[in-house]
RNA sequence: GGGCGUUUGGCUCAGUUGGCUAGAGCAUCUCCCUUACAAGGAGAGGGUCGGGGGUUCGAGUCCCUCAACGCCCA
C-alpha cells in the first residue's frame, strides 16, 4: 500500500458547519469497505513495519488503560503507512486461561469435572444474571472438560465482538482481516509446535521437583506470577533434643505445624555456637525424628537463634538446602493445602508417640494444624514463651487468597536461563540488541533475568488453555512411564491428548494397562502468549508472510509485564529463531486516577471508555492518550479530552476558512504552488519545514507525543497569528496575485497539518481531506521537507514572527482600551534592530491590514518597542 | 535492603547536548458578538523549578546528599 501525492478532487465542496458527530461510524465503515488498513503482503520485508499487538485478554471489559497504551501504537502504524511502510498490524485476543475460566464459572453458574463424559446435547445454561434469585443459590452445575472448554468459547466470542466495535470506534488502524484468538487452531498450533521444537532440542524437559503450589487452585505456579504480601505471622521457640547431650537446641520457627517434615537443622558454617555440633543429631518434639545437624552459608546467625529447621518443603530456601546437601524428602502437605491423613513412614518408624502425633494433625488444614501443634507443644512443655508476632513477607500466587505451599510434582520446564549462565548471558545481550523506547525500561528487562532462580514450569493443572501434545504409554500396572513420552505428529496439530488418540494406539487403549494415557496438564497462558510474533506472522504456515513480517518491527506493551510477556517472548524466539522477535519495544506507561493510584479493576477506580468516546469523540480521546509520552504513567484527565474536542473543531473550522476561499460561486480553486510569492507565505512555509523535520524526527523516535505537541503548538500559532495576518489579502483586497499567493499557501500549509494530524486525529483529518482530497489522508505520503522547503525559497521565519508580534502589541492595545479588535488604530511605531526591522518590513502591508491600522513606522533602534495609537473614534480611520 | 522512574504556578504537563526575562493548556480575572470558529476570540495576574550542598562566567538542566511518591526485584 505504497503512497500515492495527493490529489484533489475536481468538485471541492467545504461544508457550511462542519461538526465531528457520527466521524466514527462513517469513516470506520468506510475504511473497512476500502480495506485502508489491509496489509499488502506483495511489499517486501524493507517495505514492512509489522507490530505485535498486546492481546487484551478479553474475560474482563476494556478501560481507558487500553485506550491509552494502543492510541501510542496507532499513531505509530499510521506514521509508518503515511512513510510508505505497507504496515502489518493485527489483533490479538487473549481467551486463553484462568480469567477466562473463572467468568465462564460464574457467567453460566458451571464447573468443570474432567471425570465427566462429553454431552453433546448440553443445552447452554441460562447466564446466572437471567435466573431467578432462588436458582442463583444452587450449587454450580458439573460439566465435561469438553462442555466447560465450548461454553469459553462462546462466551469469549461475545466479548471480541465488543472489544472489536470499541478497537473500531477509537480508530485503531488494525487490519481486522488477520485477528487471531490465542486459544484458536492457529495458536494451538503453533503453541504446540513450538513446544515439540524445544523438546526435541532440549529446552523444554519434564521434573519432579519441588514447586510452588496454590492449594486453591490446586495449581502450580510460576516465578513470573509470584507476589510478595507481608502478613502476620509469629515466631515459635522450639526445643530439639540432642541425643548425644540430652540439652535442648532451640529452634525459632513461623511453621511449627513442619515439624513432622524436619530433615535436618542447619547452621552457618562459621557459627561457633553450632560448630561443635554439626554432624550430630537431635531429636524433634513431639515426633522423636532423629535428624542431623548440617552446615549452610545460607543460614543466618542474625535470625531467631541461629539454627533453623528444614522442611521440605517450607520456604523456598528448604529447597535450596534439600538439594544441595541431599536431604531425603518428606512430604506432609496435600495438594489441597492439608496434613497428609496416612502417617508418613518415617513418622510410623519413629513408633506410637509420633504416630500419634501425627494423628492429631491429619486431615486438617495448615491453619487448624498450626493450632493444633501450638497446643501439642504447650502440653508436651516444648514451647519456649509465648510466640512472637511479626510481619514477614509471604510468597502468593498473584491471583491467589492463600500462601503458597511447596509441594513435589511432576511438571515441565522450559530452559530460560534460570539455571544456565550461557543462556542467561545470550538473552541479556538480546536485551541490549532490542531497542527500548524508553531506553531506561531495558534495566527492568536485566534485573529480571539477573534475578532468575530456576527454569520456566510451564505446565498447569487448569482446563481452558493449550493441551500439551503428548501422551504416555502405560504399563501393566496402569503406572504412566514418564520418562518415554509420546509425541504428536507436527502434523495433526493442534490435538488435545484427552480427546484425541496416541499416535501407535487405538482410542479403546486410552487409560487401560499396556495402553496409553494423554498427559493431563495445559501450558501456561504466555507460552502461548509468549509467541504471539510467530502465531501474527504465520510461522510454520505461511512461509512467505512469515518472511515478509518477522522479526517484527515493533513490540508495544505496558512496563509491568516485562518480566512476563516481553521476557518470554524474547526466550522463545531465541531458541526458536536465534532471533529477537522484534527490533524496537515500545514501553507504554499507566493510567493514573487523579490520587495517582494505577488504574485496576480491583481498586474500582476504574473508567470505562465507552462513554468517554461519545462525550468527546474518539479523536478527543485520542489526543489526551497520545499527549502521554512513552513509558510514563499519565493522570486520567476529561479536561486534556476537553481540549482535544476544541482542537478537532478547530481544525475543520481553519480548514473551512482555508479551503473555502477562491471563486465567487464557493467553488474553490486549486492553486499552483509556484504562485507563492509573499515574503509572509514563504515565511509561514519556512516554519512549517521547521515542523515537519522536527515531528519526523520526534516519530522516528517513537516519541508520538512530541510530534503532537509540536504540531499542535504550530497549529494554533498559524491559527491565531498566520489566519488573522493573511485574512484580507486571501480575499482579495490585495488583489488577485497577493490572494493567489495567500490561498496556495493556505493549501499546502493544511495540506500538510492535516496529515502531521492525522496519526493522532484520525477521524477529523480524513472528514477534511475528503472535501477536497481524493483518496484516504492515512495512504496519503508523510508530509516532504524538500518540497516544503523549495516553496519557502527565502523566506524567513522570522518575518512571521514579527508580524505576529506587532499584530499582538495592537490586539493588547486594543483589549487594554476595552475596544473590540476590529477598533481602528491610527498609527503604529516600531523600532527595532537592524534584521528584524528588515524581516518586519516586507510583511509591513499584512501586519496593516490586520491591525486595522492607518500607518505602520519602522525605524531602526537598539532595543524593540511597539507604539500603538488607537484612533479615537472608529469612523476615524 | 537493591535497581529504575517521578517531583516545575491551584490542576495536567513541556523544557533534547547547561545560555536571553522558566513555557503551554485548564482553572481564575478583564475585555470583545470580528464575514473560519461564542461549545469562540483577545489579553492579564500567578512559579525561591521537592530540600540541602557542590561544579561553572552561568544550573530546572551536570555531580553529591536527603525526602516523598510510584514501579520492579530481594
Amino acid at each position: 500500500m505504497s503512497t500515492a501525492a495527493p490529489t484533489p478532487r475536481s468538485d471541492w465542496t467545504v461544508p457550511d458547519k462542519p461538526g465531528l458527530e457520527g466521524l466514527e461510524a462513517r469513516w470506520d465503515t468506510t475504511w473497512e469497505a476500502d480495506g485502508t488498513y489491509r496489509f499488502d503482503r506483495r511489499a517486501t520485508r524493507a517495505e514492512v513495519y509489522s507490530i505485535d499487538t498486546p492481546p487484551p485478554t478479553v474475560s474482563g471489559s476494556l478501560h481507558v488503560g487500553h485506550v491509552f497504551s494502543y492510541t501510542h501504537t496507532d499513531t505509530i502504524a499510521r506514521y509508518q503507512r503515511m512513510r510508505g511502510r505497507s504496515v502489518f498490524y493485527p489483533m490479538g485476543w487473549d481467551d486463553n486461561g484462568l480469567p477466562t475460566e473463572r467468568r465462564v464459572q460464574n457467567y453460566y453458574g458451571v464447573q468443570c469435572d474432567p471425570a465427566l463424559p462429553y454431552d453433546p446435547a448440553l443445552p447452554t445454561p441460562v447466564p446466572m444474571e437471567q435466573r431467578p434469585k432462588e436458582e442463583q443459590k444452587k450449587l454450580p452445575a458439573s460439566i465435561s472438560r469438553r462442555n466447560f472448554i465450548e461454553l469459553c468459547n462462546l462466551l469469549t466470542e461475545q466479548d471480541e465482538k465488543a472489544f472489536e466495535q470499541l478497537f473500531r470506534t477509537l480508530g485503531l488502524s488494525v487490519d481486522w482481516s488477520r485477528t487471531y484468538a490465542t486459544i484458536d487452531d492457529r495458536c494451538r498450533r503453533v503453541a504446540q509446535r513450538a513446544f515439540l521444537h524445544n523438546l526435541e532440542r532440549g529446552e523444554a524437559y519434564q521434573a519432579e521437583a519441588p514447586v510452588l503450589w496454590d492449594v486453591d487452585f490446586r495449581c502450580a505456579v510460576a516465578q513470573a506470577e509470584l507476589e510478595d504480601r507481608e502478613m502476620p505471622g509469629a515466631y515459635h521457640r522450639i526445643p530439639f533434643m540432642h541425643t548425644g547431650t540430652g540439652e535442648p537446641i532451640f529452634i525459632e520457627t513461623t511453621r511449627p505445624e513442619l515439624i513432622g517434615a524436619c530433615v535436618s537443622l542447619v547452621a552457618h558454617p562459621e557459627d561457633a555456637r553450632y560448630q561443635p555440633l554439626f554432624g550430630t543429631t537431635v531429636r524433634s518434639p513431639l515426633f522423636g525424628v532423629e535428624v542431623e545437624i548440617r552446615a549452610h552459608e545460607l543460614a543466618d546467625p542474625e535470625k531467631g537463634s541461629g539454627i533453623a529447621m528444614i522442611c521440605t518443603f517450607g520456604d523456598i530456601t528448604d529447597v535450596t538446602w534439600w538439594r544441595e546437601l541431599q536431604l531425603d524428602t518428606r512430604p506432609i502437605i496435600t495438594v489441597d493445602g492439608r496434613i497428609v491423613a496416612e502417617t508418613p513412614d518415617w513418622i510410623a518408624a519413629a513408633g506410637p508417640a509420633a504416630v500419634a502425633a501425627h494423628g492429631e494433625l491429619a486431615g486438617r488444614t495448615i491453619k487448624q494444624a498450626q493450632v493444633r501443634i501450638v497446643e501439642l507443644l504447650r502440653e508436651a512443655g516444648a514451647l519456649d514463651g509465648d510466640p512472637r508476632p511479626i510481619t514477614h513477607p509471604v510468597k502468593f500466587y498473584e491471583k491467589g487468597d492463600r500462601p503458597l505451599e511447596i509441594i513435589t510434582s511432576r511438571q515441565w520446564y522450559l530452559r530460560n536461563g534460570g539455571r544456565d549462565l550461557a543462556l542467561r548471558s545470550a538473552l541479556l545481550e538480546r536485551g541490549a540488541e532490542l531497542h527500548w523506547h524508553p531506553p531506561h525500561m531495558r534495566v527492568r528487562y536485566e534485573n529480571w533475568v539477573n534475578g532468575l532462580n530456576g527454569d520456566w514450569l510451564v505446565s498447569r493443572q487448569r482446563f481452558f488453555g493449550v493441551s500439551f501434545p503428548i501422551w504416555y504409554p502405560l504399563d501393566a500396572d496402569g503406572q504412566p512411564r514418564y520418562d518415554s513420552p509420546i509425541r504428536a505428529d507436527e502434523a495433526a496439530l493442534p490435538v488435545d491428548p484427552a480427546t484425541d488418540t496416541a499416535p501407535g494406539f487405538d482410542e479403546s487403549q486410552r487409560d487401560q494397562p499396556g495402553g496409553f494415557t494423554g498427559d493431563p496438564d495445559v501450558m501456561d497462558t504466555w507460552a502461548t502468549s509468549s509467541l504471539t510474533p510467530q502465531i501474527a506472522t504465520g510461522w510454520g504456515e505461511d512461509p512467505d508472510l512469515f518472511e515478509r513480517t518477522f522479526p517484527m518491527d515493533l513490540r508495544p506493551q505496558a512496563h509491568e509485564i516485562i518480566r512476563t510477556w516481553l521476557f518470554s517472548t524474547a526466550v522463545r524466539a531465541h531458541l526458536e529463531h536465534d532471533s529477537l522477535p522484534w527490533r524496537n519495544a515500545g514501553i507504554s506507561g499507566w493510567v493514573l486516577d487523579p490520587d495517582r493510584k494505577k488504574m485496576s479493576k480491583s481498586k474500582g477506580n476504574v473508567v470505562t471508555p465507552l462513554h468517554l468516546l461519545e462525550q468527546y469523540g474518539a479523536d478527543a480521546v485520542r489526543y489526551w492518550a497520545a499527549s502521554g509520552r512513552p513509558g510514563t504513567d499519565t493522570t486520567f484527565d476529561e479536561g486534556q479530552m476537553k481540549i482535544g474536542r476544541r482542537l478537532a473543531i478547530k481544525l475543520l473550522n481553519a480548514s473551512r476558512f482555508g479551503l473555502g476561499l477562491g471563486a465567487a460561486d464557493g467553488a474553490a480553486v486549486l492553486h499552483d504552488p509556484a504562485v507563492i510569492v509573499e515574503p509572509l507565505d514563504r515565511a509561514l512555509l519556512a516554519d512549517l519545514a521547521r515542523l515537519v523535520e522536527e515531528a519526523t524526527a520526534a516519530f522516528d523516535g517513537y516519541d508520538y507525543a512530541r510530534a503532537l505537541e509540536r504540531t499542535e503548538t504550530f497549529f494554533w500559532s498559524f491559527c491565531d497569528q498566520y489566519l488573522e495576518l493573511v485574512k484580507a489579502r486571501a480575499y482579495g483586497s490585495r488583489g488577485d496575485h497577493a490572494a493567489a499567493s495567500a490561498q496556495a499557501t493556505l493549501q499546502l500549509a493544511l495540506s500538510t497539518l492535516l496529515r502531521l494530524f492525522a496519526p493522532f486525529l484520525p477521524f477529523v483529518t480524513e472528514e477534511i481531506w475528503s472535501w477536497w482530497q481524493q483518496g484516504s489522508v492515512h495512504t496519503a505520503p508523510w508530509p516532504d521537507v524538500t518540497e516544503l522547503r523549495d516553496r519557502a525559497a527565502d523566506g524567513d521565519p522570522l518575518a512571521f514572527a514579527m508580524g505576529a508580534e506587532v499584530l499582538s502589541a495592537a490586539r493588547r492595545a486594543k483589549t487594554e482600551a476595552k475596544r473590540s479588535l476590529k477598533w481602528p488604530v491610527d498609527r503604529i511605531e516600531v523600532t527595532d534592530t537592524a534584521a528584524r526591522a528588515v524581516a518586519l518590513r516586507s510583511v509591513l502591508e499584512d501586519v496593516t491590514e490586520a491591525a486595522n491600522a492607518g500607518s505602520v513606522a519602522v525605524d531602526l533602534a537598539d532595543e524593540g518597542v511597539v507604539l500603538v495609537a488607537l484612533a479615537a473614534d472608529p469612523d476615524e480611520a
